[in-house]
Parts: structure tokens; C-alpha cells; sequence
DNA sequence: CGTAGTAGTAACAGAAGTTGTTACGACTGG
DNA sequence: CCAGTCGTAACAACTTCTGTTACTACTACG
């Protein structure tokens, strides 16, 4: 159980919340959005608490209360999602030190380093070409 | 502890064979790996025998045994690597089935499903660009 | 002003994955 | 035959994630 599902989640919420909106509903509960994504209401909250620290979504407290978007689905892209969420990188480092006295030891931590971040990189060129609103019109093609 | 650093051990244990091998001890055994990475021999024989099962190492056992590269350094990929160690998806899809009422709970794992195969495409691009040789080189730099 | 409904968050259990370790059988060169 | 090495199973320790319960904080509305 332990896939790391919260990038998944986090488009999911915001893509039916995009959804709400068109039709009319401005804002919804947590519970209205666990309904949808089938899931515990406390997931969504934490889900929709990293998207409020990343100013994507606004939230009303109280009585009444509800989570809006903070602005268009157009103009929110799978990155800002990416680093609302804050997933661990996809390759992690040697957990002990290498043997610094081998050459091949010392120097592989930058050299992988390089090649890792220029990864990380064209994740993020893919992730920002694809907004909210399209993967919300994507799933709507799904019959 | 459980940070998948597999990519990341492979690709030193390739690079320090590739080394060796040019100062012509051609066969290393997972003890001398292991000096290198700074770990334990199982965890290099396992890590070993993701490369063997994907030819890119040659293994002779018994004993005066050990391991050698199947082809020059400059002829394995990072993106050879990364298939032979087979790591887990960079974001994983829903644990519990979305509501299928819900027309965004139905359609969006197909359209993040083709989101998410876009940028598998664009990490095992990058990874092609890199061979084991390079990153070689590219440790040796460090003074 | 009180109440009810909702967010925020802590705490915990369960599941799964990874590393590191020991142990032992399987294989083979000398 | 035997010594050295691989192959792999088994296990502990650790981390991370999900899901759940429970409780507090907050606020709209009667």
C-alpha cells in the first residue's frame, strides 16, 4: 500500500472541482470530493492543505464551509500541482557514504547528481504543458 | 531507510567495472564491488544479477569467480540500467477504484494514465542520452 | 448567543518496500 | 576434493504511505 498516490489524488480533486464550478456549485466540502475520489475525507483535506499552501485552492471555514479554485483550471498547471505536492525524487542517492579513497567513490555522487536534476528537469517541461482543464476534458471523453 | 537508491548503486557498480577494466583486472568480484559502493556483497550480487538477467554483465562462478562487463561502457545506456533494475512508477494511480458515478472519477485514469506515459517517455529519452562511460568520465573530473 | 457543520491535525494501525545482515546450498577452477 | 564465490532465502530494522478515529478550532445561521 505504500505507491505514492498523492500527485494522482491531487489532479483528481482539482480536476472535479473544476467540474463543480462549471456546473455551477463554487464551492465543496471535503466529503463531497472524498465521494468522488472514493477515499477517506481526512485524505482529501491533507491533499487539499498542500494545494492551499500553494495558493491553488481557498478554503472557508465554519458553518457552510468549502474549498474553491483559487484561479482558472486553465491556468493551473500538473506542475504547480508537482510542487504543491512535493513528491519524493525518483532516484535517490547511495544511503552510505561511498568509498572516498576509489575514484569512482568520490566522483559519482556529482556526476549523478547532474544527470538526475536534468531528469527532473524534463519532468517538469512535461508536467507544465498539461493543465487542469485538460485533463478534466480528457476524462470527460471516457464514455 | 526506504529510498530507492537501485538506479543509483547499478550505475556505480557498472562505472567502477568499467574502470577496472581499463586498468585490466577484467573480472571483479561482488566483495571488490562492494569496497567501492561501501555496502554489503549481497546487496551488490542482487543489484549484479538485475544487470546479468539484462546482459549487461557476465558472471563466471566457482571459485577464482567474478563479474565482467557484457559490452564497452560506451555501448550500455543509463536508459539499459533503468530497465534492467525495473524501479517503481514515478507517481502511482489510485489505491481504492474512484466512484464511477462520478464522470471525472471515470475517465481520469485513463487521461493521467496517458499524461504519466508522456513523461516515462521523456525520462527514458533523457537516460538514453547517457552511457556508462560518461558518467565515468564525469566522476573521474572530480579532483 | 448557541448550535451545528466543517476544516485542521494529531495519533495510531496496517501494508508494502528497501536496506542490511546472516546463513547456507550450488557451482567450479585448480 | 576443496576452497572460493555466487545465488538466494530468511529475517530485522526502518521508512513511507494510506486509512481511520478522535478531538479542537472556527464560523454561518437560526
Amino acid at each position: 500500500m505504500a505507491e505514492n498516490s498523492r500527485m494522482t489524488i491531487a489532479v483528481h480533486v482539482l480536476a472535479w472541482m473544476a467540474l463543480a464550478q462549471r456546473r455551477g456549485q463554487e464551492a465543496l466540502t471535503s466529503d463531497q470530493v472524498a465521494a468522488s475520489v472514493n477515499t477517506n475525507p481526512v485524505i482529501i483535506r491533507r491533499s487539499l492543505g498542500d494545494l492551499r499552501r500553494a495558493g491553488l485552492v481557498h478554503v472557508r471555514r465554519g458553518s457552510g464551509a468549502g474549498w474553491s479554485l483559487a484561479r482558472a483550471p486553465e491556468q493551473i498547471t500538473l506542475l504547480d500541482v508537482y510542487d504543491a505536492v512535493k513528491p519524493p525524487p525518483l532516484f535517490g542517492m547511495h544511503h552510505t557514504e561511498p568509498n572516498l579513497e576509489c575514484p569512482v567513490g568520490k566522483g559519482i555522487r556529482p556526476a549523478l547528481g547532474r544527470v538526475y536534476g536534468e531528469i527532473e528537469q524534463a519532468v517538469r517541461l512535461e508536467l507544465k504543458a498539461t493543465s487542469v482543464a485538460e485533463v478534466l476534458r480528457e476524462s470527460l471523453r471516457v464514455p
